[in-house]
DNA sequence: CGAGCGATTGATCGCCATCAAAGTGGGTGG
DNA sequence: CCACCCACTTTGATGGCGATCAATCGCTCG
């Protein structure tokens, strides 16, 4: 459903607040021209995060939604008894509060410093009442939302350990190509705990698997926070079974 | 951010080719009046499936969405050896079809024999294109099945097979109580085969844990295909450790 | 250089999968 | 109407993958 009408604006003058912004392309601002990212821009505010802050908690009114600018923000939800699934990772670009309730049902955290876009719920939705492309990108972002959320149930509900890990590398390693960086050397801003929670498995788990991986001659670990993707091919068959 | 605007027309002429539909108030089409509810149902057109008919595969063109009026569907995913995980389970109201992506990313099938209002990608884009408060309103569906969809991270990736079962039959029991059925009867309309690829177990241990629990006196199998919850409390208790 | 936290490695355990068999029930044809 | 059939479900016995418990490593920072 890639129309002509949800093509991006590409150029902004220089000055504008928003000039230099890496993420606008792929965000949901990317839509707008000069002007009219300028007006919304004027709607918002910048918000800053250090690593370990919380944004906001689950049950907390959704009074706000965000882009995130720079950093990196966990969403996770805790069971009673502190088990705790990490629902998914918000890189720079990607859209915050998408909820239409009342109160958030996750915990947003940043794992590293971040810096956000943030907007009030109400002027957002008087500024998607007359502004209907940005509606329909902000849908689009949301499905393909729920369509990364359902190929995670199958890794959740389906896939082994081994399995469960290499998609996560290959996920990121496919986020890093679009971003521009190399394709095959990985960064992993989150720790060995943030990684298990998303994946549905424990810390020793995952540092078990990433260690045979690298016996195996697939990766390279290159420090604790970035991996090297030796073999592509193998890797995208282990992914799958 | 139920705003007026989003309220529900209730009454339909008889006669009209929506009355008498017992899903349009859960539906997208909920928001639609009486005129407006005409053209857009002489959009699209009735499809009947029956029990074990797919409506489409995954890699499928998505070049049509649904409304399901009747009947049970399964949006599953098969890996390359043959397991599945379903992503969910579509009931009466539900909207099927809700990719931007040029293709499924899920297969559906009808569970039970199933009926379907269709409208082409291209109608319906048009149709929303000049009715804001249906994109809005289909907006608000898909971010509720965003959340739905994370909540079931958690139980794939966090929880016990004691509490998946448990939080299974009670996520059916308050669909049941919205559809204005008995609060503690559920009715299971999919096998446990479906149960078990959509809970990430195997059948076995769906059946166990549902005998375990007839055991405890929690709940009482009342047939293959339906369930008494017996004790709720208890029920929530133990659904979320 | 030492403290402390996160990551890694090792040893063992337990939940759920797997393998196997018996039970149940709905539909069909005699 | 009943007997059979076949698919689905349930129950039982055993095994393996990942969790748990425990110890060591190694980096960062004071």
């Amino acid at each position: 459903m890639a129309t002509a009408t949800l093509d991006l604006k590409p150029d902004l003058d220089t000055g504008h607040p928003c000039f230099g912004c890496t993420v606008r392309e792929i965000s949901l601002c990317g839509i707008l021209d000069n002007e009219e990212l300028r007006a919304y821009k004027q709607t918002g505010a910048t918000v800053r995060y250090d690593a370990g802050a919380t944004i906001f908690f689950e049950g907390d009114p959704a009074d706000s939604v965000y882009t995130l600018t720079s950093g990196t923000l966990r969403l996770s939800k805790l069971l009673p008894d502190g088990r705790r699934q990490i629902a998914g990772f918000i890189f720079p670009g990607n859209f915050l509060g998408i909820t239409m309730e009342d109160e958030h049902a996750f915990t947003a955290e940043a794992i590293t410093a971040s810096e956000l876009c943030r907007f009030s719920r109400p002027k957002f939705e008087t500024y998607l009442d007359e502004h209907p492309l940005m509606e329909r990108r902000l849908y689009a972002l949301v499905a393909h939302e729920l369509a990364a959320t359902r190929q995670q149930l199958v890794l959740l509900g389906r896939k082994t350990a081994t399995e469960r890990v290499v998609s996560f590398l290959l996920m990121l390693g496919s986020r890093c190509r679009m971003d521009g960086g190399l394709a095959d050397e990985v960064h992993l801003p989150m720790s060995r705990s943030d990684i298990a929670d998303y994946l549905g498995l424990r810390i020793e788990t995952v540092s078990r698997e990433l260690s045979a991986l690298k016996a195996a001659r697939l990766i390279q670990l290159t420090g604790t926070h970035s991996v090297r993707l030796l073999e592509k091919a193998r890797l995208e068959a282990l992914a799958e079974g």
